[in-house]
DNA sequence: CTCATATGTAACTGCAACGGTTTCATATGA
DNA sequence: TCATATGAAACCGTTGCAGTTACATATGAG
């Protein structure tokens, strides 16, 4: 949804500059709540990805070019810091040798995968998206 | 769970050839309950992981060496076929070409992800688990 | 100033997923 | 024949998430 929200901002600030969307706008695109947009447009407020006015006129708008806004960094400000996969709530069983050794055998592993994850969507801007969402509709400007 | 059991399992197998553990056993170690235990080796079974024998001195062992188990394989034998990400429930407006062209990109990207998590996992085999519970419980054998 | 309009936030609801538990059926070796 | 193990269905409680309502707050236009 993060992404989908910033996607927007991205083509609406390409045709109109200095140009905000609304929660409302966003939600009807994304077919849920305007309140449900404003949750994660406070997430990604925080983390300084957009900025929003208040008021008649309001709404949101990026606060960076979208060639300077990765995938990772939209991750990184939603992210509730929960691992990606766990094991189940309970945990190992700590007198018990093997559970612990598969369960720090498992947790390297998923480190190892999430930086994986992390990194490739590092290379992928909201640019990467605008353009993509441009070819999609048809609109290349070529 | 899936992993911790079938580790377990290729220690067993390598301490007492022949030798079956019992739901019990691994619920122990998993710190759950045996019947949960016995719904995640039911589908290690389907998919030809593990033997189970019933009745008394029942219980379940390793259907081909740990070398030839992979985490892969053990993902497909768990996996419900659910994709790893989902945008919300709602699925994009379908009215709406940016949610259309948004959502596409998004799937490819996802697609590519976990294509490239499976093949990590296709290369670490029960036999490198076994090795690394060894390792940390200090019984190295060498 | 006043008001319409937009966001900010808390609180509640409803739904789905998951683990835990019970219960009973079934197989099987001693 | 019986003790013991798995197989499977059914149910419960918890958790997480989206959806919704309600109200507070900010702000530009008149």
């Amino acid at each position: 949804m993060a992404v989908h929200a910033l996607g927007m901002l991205a083509c609406e600030g390409e045709r109109h500059p200095g140009g905000v969307l609304s929660s409302s706008t966003i939600a009807r695109s994304v077919r849920t709540h305007p309140v449900v947009v404003r949750r994660v447009l406070a997430d990604l407020r925080r983390a300084g990805l957009v900025e929003i006015r208040r008021g008649p006129k309001g709404g949101v708008a990026l606060a960076r070019p979208p060639s300077r806004i990765t995938l990772r960094c939209i991750w990184e400000a939603v992210d509730d810091g929960e691992p990606l996969f766990a094991g189940h709530p309970a945990g190992p069983n700590p007198r018990c040798p093997t559970a612990l050794a598969v369960a720090g055998y498992l947790d390297a592993l998923r480190s190892g995968a999430e930086r994986q994850l992390k990194d490739s969507l590092r290379k992928v801007t909201l640019a990467d998206l605008r353009r993509a969402i441009s070819t999609t509709r048809g609109e290349t400007h070529a």
